[in-house]
RNA sequence: GCGCCGGUAGCUCAGGUGGAUAGAGCAUCGGAUUUCUAAUCCGAAUGUCGCAGGUUCGAGUCCUGCCCGGCGCGCCA
């Protein structure tokens, strides 16, 4: 079942061609219901081209088409629009042939799969594991695993890779500092536990800045580390693992799933990268490779320094050192050569944007990457304070992400506490879902590149565009259901839809947009046109069920009963689908 | 200095490939209703889309210049 937006689009092709005319139909949704429900703009701007008057095109266009099984007559408007309002009929048939949801929660409501997948490699969260998580680490996580589930939805094989930060200069510091506070850590590297991370590498900072023989003993640390020292690194990977312990509770938390592939990971590929890249400089055909001020530089030019010079990318620092360039270079290798990847995505903040420009660049110009391969920096805002500044504590210091989930969950509480009918238990459970829903679907909602003001009254308002309204929507129409006593699953079976009312064409509409949206988010990876989506389908179908513009579902003559049951329940199914796309859960009563 | 991102209603924000009278939520005002969960629905009001030019049938969207805010610009990631 591929989108209605391309089947009329495809009926607008071959109207163009039975004219001689080969050209794009330009459809779009319509802006405005009353002009329908899609339009072509493409009379306008070929006429011009033909020298024919648009509004005569746009008629020869109709006259040619045919769309009677999908759509009303089409219509003629203004300089030269043609309109499309989809039919009654159409609408129920379409809907009458989405397939029941299986059992196992893996519902696709007919939508096809791609039939070209891609390998994406989802680059996403890649916290650096010296410090706790913090606000910072939010968007990436979040928005980075919607995208993967997009993706996924859609067919293809994704990869969630966790870049996280494990092998810097200050893990000298901080595996110098374990071996004097937890000597025993040498014995038994599976026990240790550091209860606050964030304090523990202030204290190892302090004493760092503090202390002359621990910060030469730090020094010699990162070379014995990374040389390989077999003591020095079990003592690192224990810290690691301890890490990695903090960052997956909050990932088990929000339902996160990915694999860690630390900087460590790529030790040998960037000797690798290295390797690859002296033999393209000693080449001598590849004069953008080449040492500059002792380090070795990739220019891939169109990048230039203060002073107007053109700007390297540095690989190796003129010290012998590596740094972030090496490593995305040696993920870059891994990707495309180990895991096949057709498709690489980097979720990091927009602050980074010319590293990435510079990073996409170089791997092209040296050779690695195809042209054509998409390499996307899909590049995101600060998360702000609700007075528009930074976020931090009251003291001034990081917030940790653990807290404020844990604020967002205390106060959904909050919000639910007047509902009696819940158990303790089941309240407790609905504040969890709502408060880590109403934090992520406040992120997701957001257009990426903004900053955005963290605002815990706004996300977890019951009005608007927010989870506990879409939650609430949701877990409305399984109240109906149960109210109904119809076992919806029974209900798909061989049963009629009939769309008539106004509110069901709209409703009808907006549930038929689901496979366009997808595809679109796909693409343009735009989270926010998801959610805006959802929201305006919960809008829709409050009018739906509305005493006085809706319609009687639960009461209503008994074909129609079921028929209305029926969009209710796919209605159910397409916001517990998309809820779940933003990595939100839904919850049957609240 | 160069580059990138943002500037849209009182507030928070949307506005694929240029399309019709620039939208939503909140807040404000007015109306409906003894509810198939009112956590609702209908209506009203509110705009120099930062400014000025340009491109064209048509510009919030594309181009040029400028203003304001944020970020980045050689060995930190």
């Amino acid at each position: 079942m591929k989108p209605i937006i391309h089947e009329l689009g495809a009926r607008v092709r071959d109207a163009l061609a039975a004219i001689g005319v080969d050209a794009d139909p330009l459809l779009a949704r319509s802006g405005d219901p009353k002009f329908g429900d899609y339009q072509s703009n493409a009379a306008m701007g070929l006429a011009k081209k033909l020298g024919r008057k648009p509004r005569d095109l746009a008629q020869a266009i109709v006259d040619a088409i045919t769309v009677d099984d999908l759509c009303e007559p089409p219509t003629i408007a203004g300089p030269g629009f043609i309109n499309f309002r989809l039919s009654p009929s159409f609408l129920a048939a379409r809907l009458a042939a989405i397939p029941p949801a299986p059992e196992d929660g893996s519902d696709r409501l007919g939508l096809g799969s791609a039939e070209n997948p891609d390998v994406v490699v989802v680059d996403l969260s890649s916290p650096n594991l010296a410090k706790e998580m913090h606000i910072g680490h939010l968007r990436s996580t979040v928005i980075g695993d919607c995208v993967a589930r997009v993706l996924e939805f859609q067919g293809h094989t994704v990869h969630r890779e966790n870049h996280v930060g494990d092998w810097g200069t200050q893990f000298g510091m901080l595996v110098a500092y374990l071996k004097r506070t937890e000597p025993e850590v040498v014995e038994n590297p599976d026990t240790l536990e550091i209860g606050d991370l964030e304090s523990f590498y202030v204290e190892a900072k302090a004493l760092f800045d503090a202390d002359e023989d621990f910060k030469t003993e730090s020094r010699e640390t990162v070379v014995a580390l990374q040389s390989g020292d077999p003591v020095i690194r079990r003592i690192w990977k224990a810290f690691c693992d301890e890490s990695l312990r903090h960052c997956h509770a909050i990932y088990d938390r929000l339902g996160v799933r990915l694999i860690d592939r630390g900087e460590s990971f790529y030790n040998d590929l960037m000797d690798e990268v290295i390797i690859r890249l002296e033999k393209a400089r000693d080449s001598g055909d590849h004069d953008y490779v080449r040492d500059s001020d002792g380090a070795l530089c990739i220019f891939p030019g169109g990048f230039t320094t203060r002073d107007g010079d053109p700007l390297p990318l540095l690989v190796r620092k003129s010290d012998g050192g590596f740094n972030y360039a090496t490593s995305d270079l040696a993920t870059i290798l891994h990707r495309v050569e180990q895991l096949k990847a057709t498709r690489i995505i980097y979720v990091v903040g927009i602050t980074q944007k010319q590293h990435f420009d510079m990073l996409f660049a170089a791997a092209r110009k040296v050779g690695w990457v195809d042209q054509e391969m998409p390499l996307e920096h899909l590049a995101f805002g600060n998360v702000l304070a609700s007075d528009g500044r930074p976020f931090k504590t009251r003291e001034g210091g990081v917030v940790k992400l653990k807290d404020v989930l844990e604020q967002a969950v205390a106060r959904a509480r909050g919000v639910i506490e007047k509902d009696s009918d819940l158990s303790a238990d089941q309240a407790d459970n609905v504040a969890e879902t709502v408060g880590l829903a109403a934090v992520k679907y406040f992120d997701l909602c957001h257009s990426l590149k903004s900053d955005y003001k963290f605002n815990l009254d706004h996300m977890l308002a019951m009005e608007g565009n927010t989870a506990p309204y879409m939650l609430y929507a949701y877990a409305r129409i399984r109240s109906i259901q149960r109210k109904a006593k119809v076992d919806h699953v029974q209900l798909t079976a061989d049963m009629q839809i009939t769309i008539e009312h106004p509110a069901e064409i709209e409703l009808a509409t907006k549930l038929l947009q689901f496979a366009e949206v997808i595809e679109t988010v796909g693409r343009d990876l735009y989270p926010n046109v998801l959610t805006d989506y959802l929201f305006e389908l919960a809008k829709s179908f409050s009018r739906f069920y509305d005493k006085k513009i809706g319609v009687r579902v639960i009461d209503a003559p008994e074909d129609l009963r079921l028929s209305r049951l029926r969009i209710c329940d796919l209605t159910a199914r397409v916001l517990k689908t998309g809820l779940r796309l933003l990595g939100i859960e839904t919850i049957e009563r609240m």
